[in-house]
DNA sequence: CTGTTAGCGCGTTCAA
DNA sequence: TTGAACGCGCTAACAG
């Protein structure tokens, strides 16, 4: 490492300094093993002695790839995402991509104009992780023109997927059967569907899970308890204040994400049965803040950070060229305090 | 909107379309006022009809900038840097900037691999926000060079703040105090502070406000409790559990993070102390979380949103050579349940 | 296995 | 106010 020149070194003088062409030091970075040993060597020594560094810019106007994907999230404030954007950035830097984030705050104006101005900006692909209701014509047909420029989709919810190259979701059906069905094998009955407002393409599939555990377990649908809110706590705190002073009161809650479940910690605080073995809850979603806070918060849900850096790898694989699957993902339960017996 | 072609319109499409010569079209992009208003109109005429999007990688490689900016936090899935994300990535947005996320992971080595690799890599400027300790001659010579490559660097933490151009930090000692301080002021005593491990330039600033609060209130140094630990919750609910079990039982805990608050609510819930009134905590920083847990959490910080915008528009205007200037963030206390009297 | 050649799409001189 | 020409640094044919 020697001190650097006011311009930085460009090929030519790597090229220069190892006696050799431009496209030779060219090929060491893009395919090295067509390279002599020998040859290698000698430019990878210039390099290192210019500290030269590839141009990006123009590696990629050439090239037409920036390495570089686009992470849009519905809310990089929620740990559920900005654990998910961990595991992602994680995973691509490793395999030399950049990670550029996208913050939706769950407005669908902003995806379409990402949508659209993204492929053309240079991403190479795109993971699209959010919850919200996405279907619209402008979505549809951006999404249609960025897999024709050749940038790769892959879309976190089932809602779409016929439309992008991939797919990688988890089954939510399953975990809110799952959720429902731990707390039914309590012998804890009425139990509760706290969540699931209109906006997230994810209620409906929670709320058939939940109605098959019920229903496997003798209930009939017209027993079910269903508190539809807004996925905030605040919402959920009042719905759950409205479940708890209403004529049945249920044993257990399955809340739809950490957010809502904090809401309904909060009303059960309140109603003096915060305490564990009362009124079971378990979340849908399975975040680090769950082991964190008291009582510690049964979940359901699949390991984020395996699941993020399994999107970034199959994104990557397909715009790469290799063969890349979607996936469905299995959730499991992670039994804490707030489900104890 | 027309039918996309199979290449993209270039700019020499559009100075056809308008009747024009290429210089013109990008002039209407760069300076939009040095063309006059009858052209500027029939280009961005053809311009819409065509689609076109200036290719953001000749554009870099031309000008030398890729309106990319770098933000690299300890960890995105910490809610105090989620937050500061989505505040920096809008106001970016706004600024017509990217955002690469970079998650350092608490790891000094990898700071030092990005802080040398983005520069060249053809970012304009970066974000640096950490509260881990990055003193080390290799930082303190990437920062040194980016600068000289003209790459702008904005510090989250007084910490080497004469090498970078901007450096916009919390006043950290102020926030002790003013944790210290509100729970004195409720005639609370001993006050301990718990956390402020080794690892983080912020633990002594920290240190000096507590023992400043507690001098001015007539108790010694030698009275003051101090509970270092790691920023871990399990860490936190450890030496907190110590802390009750002591000799002295403290009346107040200033929690250096949220995440060390929950640790002590943990413990406390243990001790069953967990309802507000008994122990008086507080934590040193304002997070959106600290309003949905139970009891709901005061706090002593800033305004997140409000200062990753700032310094998203301080970096950018640094870029783009407008006077930027460097702050010094002045935190207030969010008085909630869990210091209630 | 290596060198030669030709642009990728744009910004920015300089003249007109 | 507009147009013509040059080259930013690199990759991808094609020869050899």
């Amino acid at each position: 490492m020697t001190v650097s020149s006011a311009a930085p070194a460009t090929m030519l003088d790597v090229a220069r300094a190892a006696g050799v062409s431009r496209a030779t030091v060219s090929r060491v970075f893009t395919a090295p093993s067509s390279v002599a040993e020998e040859t290698r060597t000698k430019v990878m020594d210039a390099v290192a002695q210019l500290n030269y560094v590839l141009n990006s810019a123009a590696r990629s106007l050439r090239s037409g790839r920036s390495n570089t994907i686009a992470l849009l999230v519905g809310d990089i404030a929620q740990p559920f995402h900005s654990q998910l954007a961990k595991a992602v950035a994680h995973a691509a830097e490793g395999r030399g991509y950049s990670v550029l984030l996208c913050d939706l705050d769950h407005s669908i104006t902003r995806l379409e104009r990402l949508l659209e101005s993204l492929p053309l900006q240079g991403v190479d692909g795109v993971i699209l992780a959010t919850g919200d209701d996405i279907d619209t014509d402008a979505v549809r047909a951006a999404i249609r023109e960025a897999e024709e420029r050749d940038t790769k989709v892959l879309l976190g919810t089932p809602q779409l997927a016929g439309i992008a190259t991939l797919v990688m979701t988890t089954d939510y059906e399953s975990v809110a059967y799952q959720a429902t069905k731990h707390l039914l094998d309590q012998e804890r009955w009425p139990v509760a569907l706290l969540g699931g407002g209109a906006s997230s393409v994810l209620s409906p599939l929670l709320k058939q899970g939940y109605l098959r555990a019920c229903s496997e377990a003798g209930h009939s649908a017209a027993d079910a308890m269903l508190a539809v809110t807004e996925y905030s706590t605040d919402a959920a705190r009042a719905a759950t204040q409205g479940l708890l002073s209403g004529p049945v009161r249920p044993e257990g809650i399955v809340a739809s994400s950490v957010s809502v479940a904090l809401g309904a910690m909060s009303a059960l605080a309140d109603a003096g049965l915060g305490a564990p073995g009362q009124i079971g809850l378990v979340a849908c979603e399975e975040v680090l803040l769950a082991e964190q806070l008291r009582p510690r918060l049964t979940t359901v849900g699949t390991k984020l950070d395996l699941q993020g850096a399994a999107m970034a790898d199959a994104l990557i694989d397909a715009i790469q060229g290799n063969s890349a699957e979607s996936q469905d993902w299995v959730p499991q339960l992670n039994l804490r305090e707030s489900s104890a017996r």
